[in-house]
DNA sequence: GTGCAGCTTTGATACAGATCAAGAACGGAC
DNA sequence: GTCCGTTCTTGATCTGTATCAAAGCTGCAC
């Protein structure tokens, strides 16, 4: 895995990387400074447990770097990944006492915490912070709601070439950019955490990856770095508008 | 159909039958003021449309009384319902300009609804509306995730039970309430919707929702009226948490 | 280097739910 | 009352994905 010692713990907000998109974002220096006396810092090693669902929660916090996920059990184990969470994402409810999912860090990560009450208590009293969470959390509804046409309504193969182009894409975003020639990334996923993510199992994943391969859609180096070189063409596999459609 | 022309065009905001769960909630009276003169009514007929996903969307607004659904399509015609909105429930994004999602009635229903620039306007400078909205699109998000273990891991059967068990509470949080004897309601949805909503057909809907009358877990009278002599039953056939537990 | 553990691929087979196809039940118009 | 359109049920068959099983790959510990 790599290494990322290099964040290692950032103390002040203003070098902060995901300063202009976490909850944070739209914080005045003052703001910011309120936020500094009641964080603190986390670290997780990859394959690390966060916190478990219904466990007592006294904190609410950012990635600040790596990649967590959110999944649902039932009794029997079948399991449902709710959410992948990604630097600036957001965990946590404010008004609520015990976690609704497992949190699980996939790799490495740091996690820039609050102190639950502090934080509510801010909240109330700096609209920008609530106005942020709004806005984030709506996005987050948009997101789950588009996975239930995913989970519901998608074949295999349509899934597959979804989770492919969203992580394609918010990786553009997060990193360089660019989405018209080929793309490249390192799926932050394993055969099995894909499956839970798309409601199938390990086998079905690694069957219809490597069909996709196959059929050129994308390449594969090792197991875990993919190229995407027509990224068109893995959003008609995946059943989208395929307009291209790049709308912001 | 009923007739619920008792209803009528309620214009009294201290009268009205979602005043303490809709966006207003937490308005004090003079927050209602300034609400009511940004509001109007809107009255569907079941069946019609209230949004296409893509058309400009100038107001925002909440169910006053009936159920509409929440529905996306994908280019080829499958469809994936993504929401179902009771009285109370919020419609529209503010700070977003077009519609996301196909709004549909399925019942007779009247929206209040708001003027999108206004409202938005008076989101920022009253933080009552904003706090209640930030907890009710939590409350859809914790929704929206509950949903996609269902989509993605339950089995047919499974699906139907948990569509009814979440029918039947809320019909008993809105109404009247006691869920320890036996419930019964009407279902707000055609097969057909039922199967968009679980991602079925609607023949493996008919098949299990007669599966478990056979068995006993519900009885019907004719084809929408549903008595569950036995809710603990009904959630184990869902494969939720069997305690019996209602938690608030 | 060898051995082992975790992840991944691939194959054979089974089965849940989709699809295709009739009918049956119900409600409204006349 | 009859007719017709919509919604729902039921049956026969097909198919995509799960399940069961085995072997390949990769990287780490030694």
């Amino acid at each position: 895995m790599l290494k990322q010692d290099n964040l290692s713990v950032t103390q002040d907000c203003h070098d902060c990387p995901i300063r202009h998109r976490a909850v944070c974002a739209r914080c005045e220096t003052d703001e910011l400074g309120l936020l500094e006396d009641i964080k603190y810092y986390r670290r997780f090693e990859a394959g690390q447990t966060v916190i478990w669902s219904g466990d007592r929660m006294d904190f609410v916090g950012s990635v600040v770097s790596g990649i967590a996920t959110l999944t649902q059990t039932m009794e029997d184990g079948r399991t449902q990944m709710v959410g992948l969470l990604l630097p600036s994402d957001f965990v946590g409810r404010p008004g609520r006492g015990t976690a609704a999912y497992d949190v699980v860090a996939t790799t490495d990560m740091v996690m820039c915490c609050f102190r639950k009450a502090p934080f509510e208590d801010m909240m109330n009293r700096t609209p920008h912070i609530a106005q942020r969470l709004l806005e984030m959390t709506l996005d987050e509804l948009d997101a789950a709601r588009e996975w239930m046409l995913v989970l519901g309504r998608k074949t295999a193969r349509e899934k597959i070439a979804s989770l492919l182009s969203i992580i394609a894409r918010r990786d553009a975003t997060l990193n360089l950019g660019a989405l018209d020639g080929p793309v490249s990334f390192d799926l932050p996923l394993t055969r099995e955490a894909m499956a839970d993510y798309l409601g199938l199992t390990l086998e079905t994943v690694s069957r219809q990856v490597s069909a996709l391969k196959k059929d050129q859609v994308i390449t594969l180096e090792g197991k875990r770095h993919v190229t995407v070189p027509d990224m068109s063409r893995l959003l008609e596999e995946a059943g989208d508008d395929t307009d291209g459609g790049m709308l912001v």
